[in-house]
RNA sequence: GGGCCGAUCGUCUAGUUGGUUAGGAUACCGCCCUGACACGGCGGUGGUCGAGAGUUCAAAUCUCUCUCGGCCCA
């Protein structure tokens, strides 16, 4: 018999011709008709070279979300898309060219950081690609294109006339090294060791002190009151007494709130405009007026006096000094204080009140919270992410950024009277060079007008992918057969942000949920357990991996070993590991290649139990895919392919299928078998490794691409499962037996066939060179 | 300080209605060319199931406490 197949091993070489393949067949195109599957792609962006080993990964499984629902039958759209709003590039550009942002010409500036990502875009395209994702490249989306920021405009518009937005001049998070105001969401929080100072405040009228212990002193110029709790013994004399404040030498009353921890410093809190969320509370709610004392460059204002015109920390250093010189220090306390920073930064945020824009948030926190709860969570687990998000919105979401590229505000104010207008939904607009959409201000008449000069979160983008490729008021007849989408990828660290977003965003536009189903994956780690980073030096490129072992082994690799919404770890040698079985594959494919493919059969015994193990297998592959936990149909197949099917049924039809001392309908029904399970492995493998099944499929049993096909029929066999241990015991128990009397496996031997295998007993005899006696 | 999640051979994991000598894969070691495969076959070393206590005839599995790791919030 001569096998079909001459190489010996799977050639990775081989995927370029299959991709070539795809490209001119257009087996993945999407039709918007019969059972709609719609991916909310995740965008991503080119931050820079090289792309995260586990942001490969991670594509890879979402590429085999879409092939399991294509060879379920639906018809899937996959769009695919480069997110490339926001600061990332700004920093990328000012450092490439060594400029600084407010420095440069905006439209030359807009242009350079447009250069920048058409660069680091390619490659991340080119990888997609090459990991063989089934989604469409030849129309793939750019969050800043035209398309994309019209209609980013067009919702912002919708729900300003909806009475969603407003501006408000209130206390901000702000990143004074980027300039702009951040969300709650972009700030992430680290443990920076720090000085807690406890200051002696003189009380009024009478030689005694108290003393307040701030991690802040610089900002005792801005200080309003000073609390304590009311449970407090300590300080129950003192409550409502004036005390002086040091070196500014103004006098603030002293007032209980239970927000002062007894146990933390003194226990006195001494509120300023503003420390940190919990100022922004108290002055809210016990009214005070307050004091900035922070500018927009970081660095203090007038009113701090002598300090005006430092930096925060350089302040904070020198009123140290000052408060030490004069006696008004008790202690100073080295602590490790959890400080809030900016994501993008890493600096520690101020709070510094400035009017900027509001979407309206707080109001819809109860629906997302029924609409999450709809959501069917892949893993479940994950859901609670979003859950405790949602318990902890407390202010609305301000949308505003001083920065430069990103989607435009699309408002103008009148020079005279300042009232606002948006222009008419539908076109880009940029209000910082473009002429106002009016002439004449309804309010006050005036013909002057000045166009916004801000920008929006790249959130306001990103959170409207479900609506952008559903084309939301482009395609209404579109936008009805794919909107709401069917599911949303997405890795866990987002979840508050972009998950969420999208939930309200589309919530507030169309009243319904923008998916049914979510898919959290958890990121990748190192082979030590620990976060890739650049600084670190642990990263690992995914190009020459993909490159020396193939898309089809590092997709085998992903789906196998990574469990789904949990971290996984990166190496080099495991994925090497892997590409052993699509060898063993190979090889199976190239034995079974040799014999004829036959209609039917008669089947044997043998035949019988290797069907009903396969059905078994189709039946848990069936479980994985349906919630899309790729780890286990990879798990299952390898195990069967390997360890059933290769080593045991194989070697137990061999002879029959070679035909000696067999009639011809044992012979054809062993033929028939082996090609029955080979073409089920081929399909049911198919979303997880599509190159290697297609190729092989191609070549054995198809001039079609087995991605059109069925993953599976599920069909009843008697089962014969209830044998599998007996004959894997059995045949291990003489391969032992010959290993221990230094017989070949050819070799003849004396061993006796157990009754209850009687049926399966010409096979093993002739699998082992039984003696018959 | 609070919440959520996790912890099983070096690594990835099975085990979730309590009763298995705790199973598999990979890595490692040894032996072996066998009608597809040495990217193979067979076998072996390796785990006090994070720690402690409790319930029980019996606990990786149930309860409590603690430790560590990750994420989130105040």
């Amino acid at each position: 018999m001569e096998p079909k197949i001459k190489e010996t091993a799977w050639n990775p070489e081989i995927e370029k011709q299959i991709l070539k393949q795809w490209q001119g067949s257009h087996i993945y195109d999407f039709k918007p008709e019969g059972d709609v599957f719609v991916i909310d792609t995740p965008p991503p962006y080119p931050s820079g070279r090289p792309w995260h080993i586990g942001a490969a990964a991670h594509y890879a499984q979402i590429d085999m979300i879409a092939r399991t629902a294509r060879m379920s039958g639906k018809n899937v759209l996959f769009p695919i898309g480069i997110d490339r709003n926001g600061l990332p590039v700004e920093m990328y550009t000012e450092k490439k060219y060594n400029i600084k942002m407010r420095d440069a010409e905006r439209g030359e500036f807009l242009k350079m950081c447009s250069t920048a990502l058409d660069d680091l875009e390619a490659e991340m395209i080119q990888i997609m690609i090459n990991l063989g994702l089934s989604g469409n490249f030849s129309n793939y989306y750019r969050t800043d294109s035209e398309e994309y920021r019209s209609l980013t405009q067009s919702t912002f518009i919708e729900l300003w006339k909806k009475g969603l937005i407003y501006l408000a001049n209130r206390p901000n998070n702000y990143d004074w090294v980027t300039g702009t105001t951040i969300s709650d969401a972009e700030i992430s929080y680290v443990e920076i060791p720090t000085k807690l100072v406890y200051i002696k405040f003189k009380i009024k009228n009478s030689d005694k002190h108290i003393t307040v212990a701030s991690t802040r002193p610089e900002l005792l110029c801005a200080c309003q009151t000073i609390i304590v709790n009311p449970d407090d013994k300590r300080y129950s004399n003192v409550v409502g007494k004036k005390v002086i404040i040091p070196l500014v030498n103004r006098e603030v009353e002293i007032r209980t709130h239970l927000s002062a921890q007894m146990e933390f410093g003194s226990g006195t809190v001494m509120v300023c405009s503003y420390g940190d969320q919990n100022d922004v509370i108290l002055f809210r709610e016990m009214n005070l007026q307050e004091i900035v004392a922070i500018g927009k460059d970081g660095r203090m204002i007038a009113v701090a006096g002598s300090y005006a015109g430092l930096k925060v920390k350089q302040a904070r250093e020198k009123i140290i000094e000052d408060l030490q010189n004069q006696g008004f220090v008790e202690k100073i306390q080295s602590i490790n204080h959890r400080t809030p920073v900016s994501e993008r930064s890493k600096i520690p945020i101020e709070i510094i009140p400035m009017e900027e824009y509001y979407l309206k948030q707080k109001d819809s926190v109860q629906k997302i919270r029924e609409m999450g709860s709809k959501i069917t969570f892949h893993p479940s687990m994950h859901r609670q992410i979003l859950m405790n998000w949602l318990d902890s919105i407390t202010i609305d979401w301000p949308i505003s950024r001083r920065r430069y590229y990103g989607t435009e505000i699309p408002i103008w104010h009148c020079k005279k009277c300042s009232e606002p207008f948006v222009p008419e939904p539908g076109k880009y607009y940029k209000p910082w060079k473009d002429r106002a959409p009016i002439t004449k201000c309804t309010k006050c008449g005036s013909s002057d007008f000045v166009g916004e000069e801000r920008i929006f979160d790249t959130w306001m983008d990103s959170s409207i992918t479900p609506i952008f490729v559903s084309k939301y008021k482009r395609d209404e007849e579109f936008f009805k057969k794919t909107y709401p989408a069917t599911i949303r990828p997405q890795s866990k660290d987002i979840v508050r942000t972009w998950l969420y977003y999208t939930i309200l965003r589309c919530e507030q536009l169309t009243g319904k949920s923008p998916w049914s189903e979510a898919w959290i994956m958890g990121y990748g780690v190192d082979e030590h357990g620990t976060k890739m980073s650049k600084s670190k030096g642990n990263v690992i490129d995914p190009l020459p991996v993909i490159q020396k072992f193939g898309a089809d082994t590092f997709r085998f690799w992903s789906a196998s070993e990574i469990n789904l919404g949990y971290d996984f770890r990166c190496s080099e040698q495991k994925i090497e590991a892997t590409k052993k079985f699509l060898s063993k594959l190979w090889n199976i494919s190239r034995f079974i290649s040799g014999f004829p493919i036959i209609k039917s059969a008669n089947l044997s015994h043998s035949d019988k139990w290797i069907l009903s193990e396969l059905q078994k297998l189709i039946a848990e592959c069936k479980k994985g895919y349906d919630e899309f936990n790729f780890f286990i149909p990879a798990t299952a197949i390898r195990e069967f392919t390997w360890n059933i099917f290769a080593a045991h049924y194989i070697e137990m039809v061999k002879g029959r299928a070679y035909g000696s001392d067999f009639s011809d309908e044992e012979k054809v029904a062993a033929i028939y078998t082996l090609h029955k399970v080979l073409s089920a492995i081929f399909r049911l493998l198919a979303p997880i490794t599509p190159f290697i099944t297609d190729y092989l499929w191609q070549r054995l049993y198809s001039n079609a691409t087995i991605h059109k096909e069925r993953l599976f029929e599920q069909e009843t066999y008697e089962d014969y499962t209830k044998f599998t241990k007996e004959i894997t015991e059995f045949n291990s128990g003489i391969w032992n037996k010959k290993k221990e009397t230094g017989l070949s496996l050819k070799d003849p031997i004396d061993y006796e066939i157990p009754a209850s295998l009687a049926q399966f007993a010409k096979d093993l005899q002739v699998m082992h060179n039984i003696k018959s006696n």
